[in-house]
DNA sequence: GTTATATATGCGAATATCCATATATGTAAA
DNA sequence: TTTACATATATGGATATTCGCATATATAAC
């Protein structure tokens, strides 16, 4: 895992939180980060594309839904660094968080 | 600071690098990542600039030249980012590193 | 099979980023 | 006070990234 490739993919706002959301709940399905972030479903889709890519995350297909976690493979210093990010920066995803935890809201 | 500000900065070889190899020597001045990255002066002192604004590094002119280290007001979490990509990626900036550090070569 | 739901991707337009060159500023030596 | 050196910035063009929309694929229920 190049660091260049990797901090490419956390520089952009979809990804990161995607990431970050993702990190913090152990995985998600791309409905779930729709209406997390309120995106449309490809926007997310394309995203999770691009992690998917750089492997820095894995997908698991269950169903109808995909499901999204962090590659068990991720090196370590990366997963880390997405811990790091995560503990620290609650309040950069704090609003995407707690829709993604109150699952009896609709979206 | 923003995480996604700050991996915005990340996202870019020059400025990556010169971050690394100042995380790793403490401080540097543009004509040492000049010589290090083999690249133009405009081109290391833009991206720098860059950083400056972010305020990830701290400038310091002494004299002529103008060094620069790792903001000392960066947050814990980005701070141990930085440290844990330098420790991890050395062979990513190896070969600029040994060039820094051979200060006997005129670049 | 048909339909509905969930996810993925192709493509052109809009936007952001980066680069090279020229030039400006600041410092110190002559 | 000119000259040389180190660094900073402005500008316009090139390149890369992102977006919205349309559409394709995959699964499951009927």
């Amino acid at each position: 895992m190049n660091p260049l490739a990797f901090y490419k993919c956390l520089a952009d706002d979809t990804r990161l939180k995607s990431l970050l959301l993702i990190q913090q709940t152990g995985e998600a399905c791309v409905c779930d980060l729709m209406c997390a972030l309120q995106l449309e479903q490809p926007k997310i889709s394309r995203h999770l594309a691009d992690l998917r890519k750089c492997q820095i995350v894995l997908d698991e297909r269950r169903g109808k839904w995909v499901f999204y976690k962090i590659h068990p493979q991720l090196p370590q210093w990366a997963k880390q660094v997405l811990a790091l990010s995560a503990q620290d920066n609650l309040s950069f995803y704090q609003d995407a968080l707690t829709r993604l935890q109150a699952q009896t809201s609709p979206c």
